[in-house]
DNA sequence: TATGAATGAGGGTTCATTCAT
DNA sequence: GATGAATGAACCCTCATTCAT
């Protein structure tokens, strides 16, 4: 399709799945050294600086990477099903190959950037943030419409509030792990996650 | 009094204060220097380590005062208060004053904590966070105890899965403000937590 | 006077005298480290950065330094002498107290920092660069007038053409001890210089 | 011809022609890159070591080459021209020619080549380094003979402050560019070169 | 006690050099 | 032979920490 544009080199996506190694293991970005990330992407540190302008680059590029398969993920599971609570299970239980879906990384990687940079990471390629947006927000219209047209979301709760819902199971999920000490990929996690936002958002009489 | 330990000399409050501003600011654990926590409080930057042996351990100590205080509040809202609903709300409210109980800063300052520093934080004074995970725990059963007690907890969760909900909504906040670029002091922002929490802890017939 | 903004610090002046130390050795500004500079100046390399804010503006400020130094002997020479010889052997003598007038130093500073660089140079300071480069035509009108009045200097000759002798006598000095080998402190040098200028600018009859 | 050794193949001279212009654009050697001089030559980056052994190589050998085309140029001159002030001019006005005779792209890299290359220099290619000298002080002395036996040149002055004066007018320039920031293209510097050797070796009564 | 000038270990980045294609 | 992607040594600069005042 036309969206050609966010192919990326081998070496680009080595780096970045060395990132998420890193992010996965518990290393927090203030931490992560630019000699790391090479050797977790098998790659030497100077090779890096022909692909990327920055260390900062290559988180801002990462995190964005790892958005855009996310939503893959979840454009792919809206789909195949129906059903708000099936379109959830099915996406968080995709988020299990680390591989594809390198979720823990994501979340831990947006908290650990910091502010002052996330605005480097807007400025950057602005068109492709805009890009990445909108399609944000399409895949979030589309769940609730899938969520309201089975009756599984509440028809008073507003666009807002069903988006904090969601937000805060996804990235309230990391808050989790790391109070309580839980593994990321400990699925009981994931079914948490699921249970929290269709009870929060199903009406007050819902049965299921 | 054996609490005497959790005192902290005015050096100390305005160390924590100062770096409190610094998060609510929006500024980022990697990117806050010594130099700008000293500045912030008013002291010298060699006063610092009178009272505290690293950064590392000004943040550690900050974030088990932010803590505390945190606690404080819950629990004098929890005198207070009788209905879950009514304990959170009284609670939100109060962290309005960001001075007493700067909860953004606290959240802002826990994801921005690397993970290998908090072993740090936990190592540094076993007997302090033992007190405070306690006193913690103990804050989380009678807030969870008032919600089933006037039935605004569905009997069948689990308390794992309560302290997910709870969880999930304090820090999801933070999340939540970072994706849609919300104020975390946006009294909208506290109400949204309160109701997700409320439903989605809410029995399957909650009419409330 | 007026001119107290061109005081230094001693750790500035240190800084200066090191790095001039260095370019009297033969040292080339490419091959040059900041670490170099430091132990020259027997300061820690992190205490550099506490009065300048980058290497380029070590360079920099020490080649103004070294130029008002020389301004200074110069003006001092023109004081005490009054024929043009005199002038400029009292001045050049002065030249052997490296402490005091490295000018080997400056003119191997000025010949090695790159063109770009000076953009840097003229940019950093304005307003110090024109209170020197004024000083400095002064000193040379000063200079003429004198060689004019006693005839030493042909009355045909324009301002240009005499900058250019002199130009070429301070800074050809440098070339010549690099192709010649000789040692820009050796007196023998000197004296050719100032034959040079003398010669060159002398009247057709002149019999001195 | 026993000087075969001399030739050099057109990729070589592609190099020195590649730095000759960047040398003239005025970037000093510390800012020049292997690519760049590869991307001036108009070859890959790796083709230049298929000829040189290094950069340093590069240089050293760019030099020896400029230098002997300025003294084929000057051995030219000499032949044709009969007095010292007529084979200066011929030879200077050479000098616009720059694809022929980058002088000033010479006396900048001989300027901006740090000394302890030049060890490297002299070690490298001893035996081309002693024959180019030696073809330098043939040409000295037979310009210095040439200017004796028209009488421009005062018998009372040494073969050492002859030179003294070439080598500072050829180096000056370079310098009074800087300064006075001429081009050294302008006709106007070279007259001044050749009217400040000439009347720096007149003979006291010259009338020339 | 309070300070900030001094320090140097460590990080991000550059670029000369290599080598597989 | 010609190339440029890959490399890592080495540099400039930052900033947590110390210590003389």
């Amino acid at each position: 399709m036309t969206e050609k544009a966010n192919t990326c080199s081998s070496k680009e996506i080595a780096a970045f799945q060395g990132l998420f190694a890193l992010a996965r293991d518990g290393r927090h970005y203030s931490s992560i050294k630019v000699q790391d990330i090479a050797s977790a992407a098998g790659v030497g540190k100077g090779t890096l600086y022909e692909y990327f302008s920055s260390k900062e680059e290559i988180i801002s590029r990462a995190v964005f990477y790892a958005l855009e398969q996310l939503l893959g993920r979840l454009e792919q599971s809206m789909q195949e099903m129906t059903t708000l609570r099936c379109i959830l299970e099915h996406f968080f239980d995709g988020l299990n190959d680390e591989r594809v879906l390198p979720f823990a990384a994501l979340s831990e990687l947006i908290a650990s950037v910091p502010l002052e940079q996330r605005k480097f990471l807007e400025e950057h390629s602005p068109s492709d943030k805009e890009r990445t947006y909108r399609r944000l927000q399409q895949a979030e219209q589309q769940l609730l419409s899938a969520g309201r047209r089975t009756g599984e979301i509440d028809p008073a709760l507003t666009d807002r509030f069903c988006e904090y819902v969601i937000l805060s199971a996804l990235f309230g999920q990391t808050a989790s792990c790391r109070i309580s000490r839980a593994k990321a990929s400990d699925p009981a996690q994931r079914r948490m996650a699921v249970e929290m936002i269709c009870r929060a958002l199903r009406p007050r009489d819902n049965r299921g």
